[in-house]
DNA sequence: TGACGACCCAAACGCTGC
DNA sequence: ATAGGCAGCGTTTGGGTC
């Protein structure tokens, strides 16, 4: 690789708490939850705190009702998508004003392939861009490959800029818990200790063998190469496309009755069949998810006997897949998805 | 005909992260 | 005490074929 390639990780800070902000300016300084339909006393989860609603303890992905509780007095806000993604667009539009190759990982996160021999002025100025053109601050990681950049993000934030490379990964990440690496997260954490790998220099130094034979023959070496910071350099603008698409619903008071959860399927079938209408493939196997009381999930899943983007074929096979459950519980969630064929 | 292994695929599920 | 709505990938298991 040459030594002026480098992988910058742009993320937006506190992404949609600041949009959010920024359309209702009396916001600013306040401690404010989105997530859900904004009703603490409904059935939801955070998807975004503001930063002084996270001095409260409050994290993305905590329920509503506890977040209420551990600040009563947080503006609570129900998610608006359309704005979120609004904003996000003009975002990545801006970061396809400069010289490099943008990746979109999600509404608020994109990798950028840059060849430059001054990465911090690079990512200075696309800081000053993107709030200049749109009012959002966001955080650089600069890395010699995407791993090193995303975690570099984690120390930027907020508003900052910072460099993680091979020349100071062992200094930095060494004595840091296994979970500080991107795609190992609290069960493999908890797994890896038990085998005695609780920092990133211990799973580094693993052996490879015993850790094939503990996480499996893909997963097990991956983990040791992640601890040495190793990663993929490549950043691409090739388009996503979709391996599946899917909805599903958490009730806000739990199902029993059959006819219900037929009327229910039937409805998010109808759902995801417009969305395979919309993506212009076929779907080729569909499975409905199901979540009983107290929180206890399954699937069911077919394969289709041919390819169809047809709302009557999805509805009967999701409907059929439901005699594969047995209903003994009240049911809190239910889903269905749609997968696609793997284009090469 | 039976046992065995290689291989592939479908299905279910676990884990991770936005 | 409570846990949304997506989505992707890997592992495991079990069946079938050659």
């Amino acid at each position: 690789m040459c030594p002026d390639t480098w992988v910058l990780h742009v993320d937006l800070d506190q992404f949609i708490a600041a949009v959010e902000v920024a359309r209702h300016p009396e916001l600013r300084g306040k401690p404010v939850v989105v997530g859900g339909s904004g009703n603490p006393a409904e059935r939801g989860v955070v998807a975004t705190a503001s930063y002084e609603a996270r001095e409260f303890g409050i994290q993305s992905g905590m329920p509503l009702r506890l977040a209420a509780r551990r600040c009563p007095d947080a503006v609570f806000l129900p998610v608006d998508k359309e704005a979120y993604e609004e904003v996000s667009e003009r975002v990545m539009a801006t970061l396809r004003s400069f010289p490099v190759v943008v990746e979109v990982i999600g509404w608020d996160e994109a990798f950028l392939g840059a060849r430059t021999g001054d990465p911090e002025a690079l990512a200075a100025e696309v800081r000053t861009r993107v709030a200049e053109t749109t009012g959002m601050s966001c955080s650089i990681g600069i890395g010699d490959n995407k791993v090193r950049a995303k975690i570099a993000t984690g120390f930027a934030k907020p508003a900052g800029i910072y460099r993680l490379t091979r020349a100071n990964w062992v200094e930095v990440m060494a004595d840091r818990p296994t979970d500080a690496l991107w795609g190992i997260g609290r069960k493999t954490a908890r797994k890896l200790e038990a085998a005695g790998l609780t920092t990133v220099r211990r799973l580094g130094l693993a052996d490879p063998d015993e850790l094939a034979a503990r996480f499996g023959p893909t997963m097990g070496p991956w983990y040791r190469l992640l601890a040495q910071g190793a990663g993929d350099t490549e950043v691409t603008a090739t388009p996503y496309v979709a391996r599946s698409r899917s909805r599903e619903i958490t009730f806000q008071t739990d199902l029993t009755a059959r006819a219900e959860i037929d009327a229910q399927v039937s409805a998010l079938a109808a759902r995801v069949a417009a969305d395979v209408v919309s993506e212009g493939r076929p779907a080729v196997r569909i499975g409905v998810k199901v979540r009983f009381k107290p929180f206890l999930t399954y699937t069911r899943s077919l394969t289709l006997p041919a390819p169809t983007s047809d709302g009557a074929d999805i509805e009967r096979a999701a409907l059929s897949l439901l005699d594969r459950f047995e209903w003994t519980r009240p049911v809190r969630l239910l889903g269905v998805r749609a997968e696609f064929d793997r284009v090469e």
